[in-house]
DNA sequence: GTGATTGCAAATCTTTTGCACTAAA
DNA sequence: TTTAGTGCAAAAGATTTGCAATCAC
């Protein structure tokens, strides 16, 4: 492309779109998170992938940034237990295996998902989102 | 009953039959979770509701506490994003309401539970456990 | 007694915040 | 410019740990 040229990336679209302005750093931790497919990232996590990419981002950002994509819609979090929150790319309705020896954390595909229903609800409420994870453990 | 005699609560024969020693923190500790059906605990819960029952334990006890009867089986964590760590008294298979807006936990009653079936497993994989958190918000 | 358990305070770990500085619009 | 965003260090919140005192067996 010439010089002058103005172009305006998908990566600066999709922040623009989520009402957040597209600073260097959210540039380029939007660049780690969404373009090597769908991930599964702790803050220290990506923190340190940031580093090791020379990109400079303090911790504190990461987690700013992070629960600034999350409340965008960007991302979505995921409950395990342990102290870390994880994130999770993908942010459309789906479901997790967790494998409880090595505590890997992988999408259901769209053929291995699980069908949920409520029957009943607590009055005056309605649902939000329902989490399902399927613990995994070695067969035998 | 008459000075001298023995006897063994269904409480301590819980402890003991864990492994674990029936001490007096132990026993108080055990008394309020077990003792009033089912319950979804903190470890900052469960130590305030000993202080206003004029039970004396550490928070560090509480902490200790609620890890060793988690791994003794006799509690089960439950993952729920945010920082706190839930303790649950029902050890059975159940699934689980939250609600967002106030942090409470409460089980979903037989006649709700939602039906939830694998099609698909990794390889060499076998299911341990399903967890099912139905996330609630108000009404409109 | 002897080893397990407790309490307390200090330490750790994860995450958030205050504020001066910098960059985007 | 004006306002949002960033970095850093300090703060905060949750949980764990070290060690001397205490309790169960």
């Amino acid at each position: 492309m010439e010089y002058g040229e103005e172009t305006t990336s998908p990566i600066e679209m999709k922040l623009r779109d989520a009402g957040l302005r597209p600073t260097r750093q959210r540039m380029d931790l939007a660049e780690l998170l969404f373009g090597n497919g769908n991930r599964h990232v702790t803050a220290e996590m990506l923190h340190a992938e940031a580093l090791r990419r020379q990109v400079s981002v303090s911790l504190a950002t990461v987690y700013n940034t992070l629960n600034q994509f999350a409340g965008a819609g960007l991302l979505r979090e995921v409950a395990i237990e342990g102290s870390k929150t994880y994130f999770d790319t993908t942010i459309s309705d789906h479901q997790h295996f967790y494998f409880e020896h090595d505590g890997r954390l992988i999408d259901l595909g769209p053929d291995e998902e699980v069908a949920v229903a409520v029957r009943k609800l607590p009055e005056g409420m309605k649902v939000a989102r329902i989490d399902v994870l399927i613990r995994l453990v070695p067969d035998k």
